[in-house]
DNA sequence: ACCCAGGCGGGCG
DNA sequence: CGCCCGCATGGG
């Protein structure tokens, strides 16, 4: 096939690709061969997997015929130092065990939008039916584009698309009472600020500005900070993250989002959020 | 039938 | 500041 190939160390596509990450919500993957496709602003993106012992192969294109390279290696941020931040984050038995069974799921660096979008629906709602709900915004107010085998893919719908949309259309995907906050946050992106412009910003500062859109929270915003700015010491708290902590550091007592958020920072400060990531789906899957 | 899901905004004390 | 509530929808 055509496209290049790039070569990864602890890079696990499934486990990447499937943990709760904006792609997970909008991309098409096939675990079975592993192959992902997906929308990056006009264009279409596949890149399919070859694990090997010690590394895995990654063989990607682009439909417009340019180079697919800087998109991987920043959507799957393999320029990191990925062991000396596994070092780091191995604070203690509990985690090193959440890290060892899931050893090689990358944080994803997401559109900003995109990520904005995906998490303000996945409030109060579960993997399964984001998923369904983005993928219906997409064929909904997406346009179409074609893929690599002729078949059509559909574009992630941008502000200014989702700003024009009526409200009830934008229920009819299934947003329900989200719906308000997604047409909410689609105009005051596409009119009072350019999301792009904030990644200048320190996780402080970005957060703040994050938390003016409505219907972005506490919890959002991280998500939006760790998975669409890459600001790794973001350590978004959800039902699972919260349950999770209290029962690996807390002896199950309960613990409020503020102590917990303090308790992550002093542990993994900078990579909070890289940890954070393991302990969700470890958690997820665990307890 | 009942419970829960990668929470948030608003109102209240 | 913390607490409590309603919120739409579908799957287990």
């Amino acid at each position: 096939m055509s496209g290049e190939t790039i070569l990864a160390r602890d890079l696990h596509p499934r486990y990447t690709i499937e943990s709760g990450q904006p792609l997970t919500f909008y991309a098409d993957y096939n675990p079975e061969i592993s192959i992902i496709t997906y929308p990056v602003g006009n264009t279409a993106v596949e890149a399919r997997f070859k694990q090997g012992l010690s590394s895995t192969s990654i063989s990607a294109r682009r439909s417009d015929g340019k180079s697919a390279v800087g998109e991987i290696m920043s959507r799957f941020r393999l320029g990191d130092d990925i062991e000396s931040m596994y070092d780091s984050i191995k604070t203690d038995r509990k985690i090193s065990t959440a890290i060892e069974k899931y050893r090689g799921m990358r944080i994803t660096k997401n559109d900003p939008w995109e990520t904005t979008i995906c998490f303000i629906v996945s409030q109060f709602n579960n993997l399964k039916r984001i998923r369904k709900i983005i993928k219906g915004m997409m064929v909904s107010f997406g346009e179409e584009i074609e893929g690599f085998g002729g078949e059509t893919i559909h574009t992630f719908p941008s502000a200014e698309a989702l700003a024009d949309a009526r409200l009830e259309e934008i229920i009819k995907c299934g947003t329900g009472f989200r719906g308000k906050y997604i047409k909410s946050a689609a105009e005051y992106c596409s009119k009072n600020i350019e999301l792009g412009s904030l990644s200048k910003l320190g996780y402080t500062e970005l957060k703040e500005e994050l938390l003016l859109i409505d219907g972005v929270g506490d919890k959002v915003a991280d998500c939006i900070a760790l998975m669409g700015y890459g600001k790794l010491e973001a350590f978004p708290i959800d039902v699972w993250v919260k349950r999770s902590m209290e029962l690996m550091y807390f002896k199950g007592e309960k613990r409020s989002i503020k102590d917990i958020h303090a308790y992550a920072d002093k542990k993994w400060g900078s990579l909070a959020g890289f940890a954070q990531q393991y302990i969700f789906w470890y958690g997820r899957g665990t307890f």
